[in-house]
DNA sequence: GTGTAATGTAAGCACCGTTCACATGGTAGA
DNA sequence: TCTACCATGTGAACGGTGCTTACATTACAC
């Protein structure tokens, strides 16, 4: 009872929130999402939603979790082993896509103070995380880890946000997708050559000795 | 008149309201800017803002560039040149820094849709774009300097937006820094001994071409 | 069958953005 | 200097919002 598959009087309206919630998005392009809206949506009252979610970022965190379900699916989709730089821009390319096509999901996920309550939200964000993570591990073995997972994503992230908030140009998508391939492309190029000037130490395991002079301890959190 | 300077019954009025809205930024910490809220705070009628501002948005825009001038004051004072990557990495921390100690300004800078006809703010972003621009050309000269500015802009801003939204932990903002370090370090050096790998075609300039023969179609939902 | 708890409703609260008719007062032109 | 004008601020109002509370209904356990 209670639970998510139970029918009552309007058969599973629990889900049906979300579902008309997604819809809306969807359609509105961009707006906020109003909690009445959704309700009159799924043909119900205002205080509906009430019985089955405490409030308004309870039902949006429901909608997140979704979101990130399907964008971890689109991104294995896109490739599901990436390791070569090429791989890594196709994975880019459709975290920034996902991004573009459906702007107002992804604000959802990525625009608000998270509720960190949401068992469901967080267990779909660590699930991003981990293919990240999984990325950056099997891209850069010999390098730290979490660092370059954080790093990875923040870089693909970046490159969502700036072209959904209008800093980068996204009218055609071709475009969007060999801006994003040229960005990686450019900074893992750039920061080879960069690299190079600044080999006094060894590159690619300096992340837990000498590091570069700069930072006297990595992590600590 | 309508000027900036113009003192009238209340003695600048436009000024005094994005003040107002900016002390209310930084002690609510993070929630919406409410119209209403701004003109109370300013000692004024609700309807008293659309003498100066024709809805919310232009309000928060006006706000916006004034965060927009303050970030890259803070950039340019963490290092006014940078060049190498521990120059880089000081920056990126001063980024991360302005999002988190001032998380709902940043927000209204970045998190919404962005009012495209308001020139303060356009002119404020393009500042913060020439100088990451800068940043690019001075560190990576033999790149493309567009290519890589967006790519540098999209890690920072990504890795500020993460820390922001909780996907990563900023409970200690020493920590936090030293994430954005080695993140930032740990990239350039994962990338170098990638990219050593990868060498078989010239990186830095295959924007337009060779693709990547994964989607053979951007959409269809 | 009946009782009970889960579910949906209706009305109402305080707040929001926005508009409009009106009051006020600084300044330009006589 | 007086006056008219127009920029500025006010007050009330409209529809919308999130949320609560008292009430109606309905499915299931016994």
């Amino acid at each position: 009872m209670t639970k998510t598959g139970a029918a009552y009087h309007h058969g599973d309206l629990r889900a049906a929130l979300v579902r008309a919630a997604l819809e809306l998005l969807e359609e509105s392009g961009a707006s906020e999402l109003s909690l009445r809206g959704v309700a009159r949506r799924a043909g119900v009252a205002p205080s509906a939603p009430y019985r089955h979610y405490p409030d308004r970022d309870a039902l949006l965190s429901a909608v997140a979790a979704v979101g990130y379900r399907e964008l971890t699916e689109k991104l294995a989709t896109a490739h599901p082993s990436p390791s070569t730089p090429d791989d890594l821009a196709a994975v880019a390319v459709a975290y920034v896509e996902f991004a573009r096509q459906r702007p107002a999901l992804f604000r959802v996920m990525f625009g608000g103070p998270c509720d960190r309550d949401s068992s469901e939200r967080a267990a779909a964000t660590a699930a991003v995380s981990a293919y990240v993570g999984a990325i950056a591990e099997r891209a850069f073995p010999q390098g730290d880890k979490e660092a370059l997972s954080t790093a990875i994503w923040a870089l693909v992230h970046g490159l969502a946000f700036l072209h959904l908030d209008g800093k980068l140009d996204s009218s055609d998508p071709s475009g969007v997708a060999s801006r994003v391939r040229t960005s990686v492309h450019a900074l893992i190029a750039a920061s080879a050559s960069l690299a190079a000037f600044a080999d006094a130490e060894p590159m690619g395991r300096q992340s837990e000795d000498g590091s570069l002079r700069s930072s006297p301890r990595p992590r600590n959190p």
